[in-house]
DNA sequence: CCTACCGATCGGTAGG
DNA sequence: CCTACCGATCGGTAGG
């Protein structure tokens, strides 16, 4: 029986795993170190602490939305086509990135000051992003919401909550879950089925 | 300065506020009693212990839930006239009970067995509730769905998302928020604005 | 990478 | 409702 060198990544990636499962406050360093099969003080090398490890999983994972999010739409100018792709690849994202989503959804709180701050500032702009794109959308007549807030906010939270159901060894792909949600989201905004 | 009596109730109302905000694990009863203005021993007083107060919180909550789905829909047939009123109070609820929300979602796990399992089963029972209602009316070609438990998943999650945005001082009330959400979803299973 | 150990804080109890 | 206190566990450090 051969154990993987203790690196960073290997460090970062059982955090991942059981902060998503118990949370960041019901997980332990011992329980990080025993699923990587080492005592606790050895973390030591390769972090810094806790606290670090928690916020370099949510920056990476919410700068990686933002940059998902201008390759999307960047230099596409219709409403219709920025927010199918905006929301294709936000939707993609959280079924094949379950563990990120589901520690930035429930853990992004409980990070110290300023870290917290500055994060939830990079997830707001994701959100002001989206719901741009609606805005644009209804003034120019392309799109028929009552509200762009509640519209985007539930396209948002439907596409996030992907990441609480979805299942690697289940009957649909992260590519069709996508595509599925990417029709739910334009329906809400009004464009019929495509 | 005088103190409310402290009693059952209120160290539950207490403990969910700060559940809500910093999560079971991230809660220490300290806090709670420091919020109650007593010391921490008094508590006890008033309940066994920091798990039955979670166990309680959840276990009201979703008894309630499915109180409302029933309420909602039994003696309704017509699958639209089903859908519509249980997404309406499913949705109304996550807008009048944010807290309630928000630790079910993030702390039935942190629920010890076999409380954790029967609270997860009460939270499948709506979910399935739901989807049944979504596949009868596929079944009779009221509903244009590819995926019944796709179109749950979502309408389901876009409702419980609403806890997280909504705001008591805000512009929209929990009413027209509940019949916004309502039309999204009926349009998400296919049925057009009404 | 380890053993040994630190102060702080946790949930909970004794006993009034 | 309180003071006093318990064992356990926490994140983190010393020093090799």
């Amino acid at each position: 029986m051969t154990r993987a060198p203790l690196t960073g990544e290997s460090v970062l990636d059982a955090a991942l795993t059981l902060f998503a499962e118990r949370g960041y406050h019901g997980t332990a360093l011992s329980e990080i170190a025993a699923a990587l099969d080492v005592r606790t003080p050895s973390l030591y090398n390769h972090m810094r602490s806790k606290h670090e490890l928690l916020h370099t999983l949510v920056e990476r994972t919410v700068t990686g939305v933002l940059e998902d999010f201008h390759a999307a739409v960047d230099g596409r100018t219709d409403p219709l086509d920025r927010l199918h792709h905006a929301t294709l690849v936000y939707a993609r994202r959280h079924a094949t990135h379950r563990r990120e989503a589901i520690v930035v959804n429930r853990d992004t709180g409980s990070l110290d000051e300023p870290h917290r701050s500055a994060m939830q500032d990079l997830r707001r702009a994701h959100e002001h992003g989206l719901r741009e794109i609606i805005v644009d959308g209804v003034r120019a007549g392309r799109f028929a919401v009552d509200s762009p807030a509640l519209a985007s906010f539930a396209i948002r939270e439907m596409c996030v909550s992907i990441a609480r159901w979805f299942r690697d060894d289940g009957p649909v792909g992260p590519d069709q879950v996508a595509r599925e949600y990417t029709e739910f989201a334009l329906t809400i905004v009004g464009v019929g089925r495509v």
